[in-house]
DNA sequence: TAAATATACATAATTTTCTTATACATCAAA
DNA sequence: TTTGATGTATAAGAAAATTATGTATATTTA
């Protein structure tokens, strides 16, 4: 996929859910393929074990439709789990930060 | 750590060694601690193993000293290491201008 | 019309990576 | 003399990702 999304991916989910309601799983890939420019390209592996472990935490929950003949499964972010969207999106917000102190360090006086 | 981190902090690794020649690992543990301001604490646990693994696949070569009584592992990038460290690094830079379009969907027009 | 591509979800086996705990050693400060 | 800081290392277990595969439908292309 892309080493450096390692860790990050769930929250980036989450972001995704938050700021759009209801997702299904391909929909997000697309939409990540879509805001990174082809840049990161999330394969299914990672992906479903990732919506299936958050769904058992019951930080989401899904529901299937079926849409022009095809099966999809949207996922929403529960109550609950919106307190903890909340916390890992300034989690990952506080790293991006982080990382571009890293990269540049003339911005952090190093 | 920081779940987050996962992923990238090899490549922070090999951006410190990059930007300052060489360190030891102690070193590089409280240079990311004070950028990060105490965000980030990487623990020995990850950090040796992935210096270990980038010296077995020579991109860093080591070095003991030993300084005020104790003894140092200076790591460096060696000439075959850089251009995968170069490649590496601007794979991170990309990365995080990826995070920041989807921390900020207004940037990309979401 | 057959094949390829896109859409859509799922999982199992393997590998990689991280966490947690532990171990050893020196030096400085309380 | 005990604690905290400095310094490296690794092993066991857990968590996560990669790779490959499987299933199914719709659309496009040859």
């Amino acid at each position: 996929m892309n080493q450096h999304i390692k860790g990050s991916l769930s929250t980036i989910i989450l972001k995704l859910l938050h700021d759009n309601g209801r997702m299904y799983g391909y929909e997000i890939t697309q939409k990540v393929k879509e805001i990174t420019q082809e840049d990161i390209q999330i394969t299914e592996g990672a992906l479903y074990p990732i919506l299936h472990k958050l769904e058992a935490e019951e930080i989401l929950t899904a529901e299937t439709e079926k849409v022009e003949g095809r099966v999809r499964k949207y996922y929403k972010i529960t109550p609950k789990g919106n307190e903890i969207a909340v916390d890992r999106i300034a989690e990952l917000r506080a790293f991006a930060e982080n990382l571009n102190l890293i990269l540049n360090p003339k911005l952090a006086l190093q």
